[in-house]
DNA sequence: AATGCCATGTAACCGGTTACATGATTTA
DNA sequence: TAAATCATGTAACCGGTTACATGGCATT
């Protein structure tokens, strides 16, 4: 159940309509949760049954007809409820784990080549990151708010190092593996 | 599309019955690919139907009557494929992540129980992996299978490492942030 | 008038989650 | 023989994914 708080979160920073929403996530939001058009516009429909939200009352809504949102107190006040509330953490699923130990069972023939592509990837992810960063952060001045949205990023930041350097290792151990590919 | 094949690489490294896949699965395998045991019994009698297992011919199936499985060469066959074909990173979806980012909207108070609890969940975690490392990976002679899986093993400590570091942070940053709980 | 984009929405599906049901075996 | 545990399974729900539909507006 983040869905609706991530959204309650983006309307917070700024009233928006579903595809300004969208857009949003696209970037900052969605960089730790991703959402679609279709979700989001189900979501918006839900937070406004439940009296979270409320269309901004400047323009009548048709199909077609751009229609915004904004945060009601109620809505605030569930947000900052979650946000507090203790939350067990996921237990993860990684695809990309789960492969290699299947390749130790079935052979490694093939998988190499999504590493470095998966590498590359990771090292994008990472200079966006770090450029958001020089952008949004610049040293020195930095208010509160924006010290716990730069700690948000750093776990970005440390987490796409990690994928970096663990896949440049395992492809470094592929490089001395003796070349029994298709057992 | 995951499942199928965990419980595929689960099945190559010793035939099972499904409460044995499940007790399996809260360890090793589960440690990146969670799975309850509804989920895996579902999954098993698709993977039979699909001609990728088979139950073990020894004894006579019934409702509450263990039921063992193997991989059949078509399965195996699968697995191979599944393991080499490239697959796109999903997009990261971190809660708590997000609930950081709506602290910063609707203010901190309550959050930082939570970080300190989560901190610990984490440690934990990490001394459980060092431990396998320990038992299972003794410095030394190690095959090429072994290699693999303990990259995978490393992966999960790279991971656990980050978070603890990142969770202390984290919270030396809510010490020195001004008291102004509750905007 | 046709094309393309902006904006909102519907419907079907699929995998994961939760709650519950039932038979078989062991132990008190 | 009652209770606990092992083992397999059913059913309902929920959120995310994919494909498609529709109306309005701008450009050619």
């Amino acid at each position: 159940m983040s869905l609706p708080h991530a959204i309650l979160t983006a309307l917070m920073e700024k009233p928006s309509s579903g595809l300004e929403l969208t857009r949003r996530f696209d970037r900052s939001i969605g960089y730790f949760w991703s959402a679609t058009h279709q979700q989001i516009y189900r979501e918006l429909g839900k937070l406004e049954a439940d009296g979270f939200i409320r269309t901004l009352p400047t323009e009548q809504p048709a199909r077609g007809q751009k229609k915004s949102y904004e945060v009601l107190p109620a809505g605030r006040a569930e947000l900052a409820r979650w946000s507090a509330a203790s939350q067990d953490p996921k237990p993860m699923r990684d695809v990309l784990l789960l492969r290699l130990r299947a390749a130790a069972v079935v052979g490694t023939a093939g998988i190499e080549d999504d590493l470095r592509r998966h590498l590359d990837l990771h090292r994008r992810q990472l200079a966006e990151y770090e450029e958001i960063e020089q952008r949004d952060f610049p040293p020195g001045k930095e208010g509160p708010e924006d010290r716990l949205r730069h700690l948000v990023l750093q776990a970005g930041i440390d987490l796409e190092t990690f994928w970096t350097r663990w896949l440049t290792r395992a492809l470094e151990e592929f490089a001395d593996l003796p070349t029994e590919r298709n057992r």
